[in-house]
RNA sequence: GCCGCGUUGGUCAAGGGGUUAAGACGCCUCCCUUUCACGGAGGAAUCACGGGUUCGAAUCCCGUACGUGGUACCA
């Protein structure tokens, strides 16, 4: 007991309240519904839930809600795993490394949830009801011919309703005989104030009078959501709820089904995290606004079937487009989060120290593209080459460039890194370190092309045939020095190298280039070049 | 419509009664590069609006506007 105490024991200056729960230990999960690539917003949910885990040496548990059958999309799942593996996020209980609350898929815990259900229609707080979605609608009609603000099967709806509240017992018991399909539906109760704390927001508070009698129980005998999650997270011990700010308006039903099922003390600590925008106009950020605007919204690329099987699309996702891991948890650990100072960029390790929960903003962010490219592009330069020219020779392969020397490689790496902001823009700064310039852009040297030139080329050839030391500097100063002789600027004379060399006006310094080429390719390219002027 | 949440430059944001209202991205100007980038130095906000409270408000209170989420047998 007091050992746990005081593992849990508040950080100097950091505030109390929300973690001093006795002996408790941090337990946060996420629990995505596996309906598709995993969008930004999905994946700060989880870095938020993991790091605030990790600080305070909890668990994260990965729990999949997959109660909607209707809506199963096969690979959705793996796909989870994957992103999750590869933004370094692992969970310490998850379908797929088991833990001691298994097992973490809803659907394979259907048999759990009726029995609460039950529990609560004994109690008085649920009732069944026999209404078809069509009979509701009708109802919806007749509220809203009616004039009423609220179209919602609430307290002053239900009564008009099939319900086992208003049907007499033998009326309802005939009807669950007969097999008619049913629902249970929490009864709230009118007149109440709800209050609750969220740990970004503070306290908050609804009025009973305008929640409605949500479905728990759906007539397909799987819970929907809101049973779900409260019976799995008291199961599971679950510390901390961290989910998105959607969730928000569905918290009064949660506490109350807290409540009603006698398990209000464990009650989990709440935070609603904000949303992520679109970029341009309103709305939170969807798959849509990706394809539109022209950069990913996924974290891994995702293949969306379509209704018939060779019908599909790929959605493109960051880790495809070139990003690190590295840079696309750091863009979101921001995304809604600053600790206070001018720091930016954060490790995984660093954030678990410096991220608070309770300094997450209230309010939704535009997403804005150029920023994260700017993240990725600082993730470059600070990241040892080491750690990701594997990724870029694999570019590389998938686009025809077959690499054998790595060592000359990584040498390339380090000299283009600096004008590389995605680790797929390697490609086209750096294929002519292996490959000749397929397009030489000679309207580049034509204008101030003349004889005393060729010449001067004609020689450096010859010079550089002879050079022992094939390097840099070396190579430079006899350049300069032929240069010289021939009463030439340099200046004049590097640009027509340059194109010789690259093919265009860019890249690395070009003796570095030629360094790096070596000298065969160099007279090559040289000659080459020549025969076209 | 109703309920909830929010509102500091184009975007992300610091600051939470007295500040020249930080910083970053992007944009513009200049410097450095005999290419293109990197890098460096500058430029651009009366803190949504209207009322209060106060000697004093971006900061506190109330309204309005706007944005956003929910309002499903979806999560």
């Amino acid at each position: 007991m007091l050992i746990g105490f005081f593992m849990f024991m508040p950080q100097p200056g950091e505030p109390a309240s929300y973690i001093c729960i006795m002996s408790n230990k941090v337990r946060v999960r996420f629990a995505p519904s596996p309906t598709g690539g995993l969008h930004l917003g999905g994946v700060r949910t989880a870095l938020y839930n993991y790091l605030f885990a990790k600080q305070h040496k909890g668990d994260f548990i990965l729990r999949i809600e997959d109660t909607d059958q209707s809506r199963f999309v096969p690979g959705a799942e793996e796909y989870i795993n994957e992103c999750l593996n590869w933004c370094g996020l692992r969970p310490d209980e998850s379908p797929l490394a088991g833990g001691g609350y298994s097992p973490y898929r809803q659907s394979e815990r259907k048999h759990l949830y009726k029995e609460y259900a039950d529990q609560l229609v004994k109690n008085g707080h649920a009732y069944y009801a026999f209404d078809t979605s069509e009979e509701i609608e009708t109802m919806r009609e007749r509220l809203k011919i009616e004039g009423r603000h609220s179209l919602q099967y609430d307290h002053s709806s239900r009564h008009t309703m099939r319900n086992s509240l208003y049907l007499s017992v033998t009326e309802t018991q005939k009807l669950l005989d007969e097999g008619i399909p049913y629902v249970i539906r929490i009864k709230i109760e009118p007149g109440a104030i709800i209050s609750f704390t969220d740990i970004i927001r503070g306290e908050a508070e609804f009025d009973t009078n305008n929640v409605d009698d949500k479905v728990l129980f759906k007539a397909d005998g799987m819970p929907t959501y809101h049973l779900a999650v409260v019976v799995d997270d008291y199961l599971m011990k679950i510390s901390h709820v961290f989910r998105g700010e959607e969730w928000m308006s569905s918290l009064p039903v949660h506490v109350l089904l807290w409540k009603y099922l006698g398990w209000e003390k464990q009650m989990p600590k709440w935070a609603h995290l904000p949303l992520i925008l679109k970029p341009d106009g309103n709305g939170k950020l969807s798959k849509r606004d990706g394809e539109r605007l022209g950069f990913p919204v996924f974290a891994l690329n995702w293949t969306d079937l379509k209704t018939s099987a060779d019908s599909y699309r790929e959605i493109k996702g960051f880790r495809e487009l070139g990003f690190l891991p590295e840079a696309f948890i750091n863009l979101l650990a921001v995304l809604g989060w600053n600790d206070g100072t001018e720091q930016e960029i954060y490790s995984l390790d660093e954030l678990i120290v410096k991220f608070s929960i309770e300094k997450v903003h209230h309010a939704g962010a535009k997403f804005d593209f150029e920023k994260a490219k700017w993240f990725n592009h600082e993730w470059i330069k600070l990241l040892p080459v080491e750690s990701w020219w594997l990724i870029v020779k694999n570019d590389f392969a998938s686009k025809g460039l077959i690499i054998d020397d790595d060592g000359k490689f990584r040498k390339v790496l380090a000299l283009v890194k600096d004008r590389c902001t995605l680790l797929t823009d390697f490609y086209e700064q750096s294929s002519f370190f292996f490959l000749s310039p397929e397009r030489i852009n000679i309207e580049a040297i034509t204008p101030k092309w003349d004889e005393k030139k060729q010449m001067f080329f004609i020689e450096l050839i010859r010079a550089y045939e002879l050079s022992i030391l094939w390097e840099a500097t070396g190579l430079e100063v006899e350049f300069k020095e032929l240069a010289a002789a021939n009463k030439l600027k340099p200046g004049e004379l590097m640009l027509p190298f340059r194109i010789m060399l690259v093919g265009s006006k860019f890249g690395p310094g070009v003796f570095e280039i030629a360094g790096v080429i070596g000298k065969e390719e160099t007279i090559k390219r040289i000659t080459h070049t020549m025969s076209l002027l």
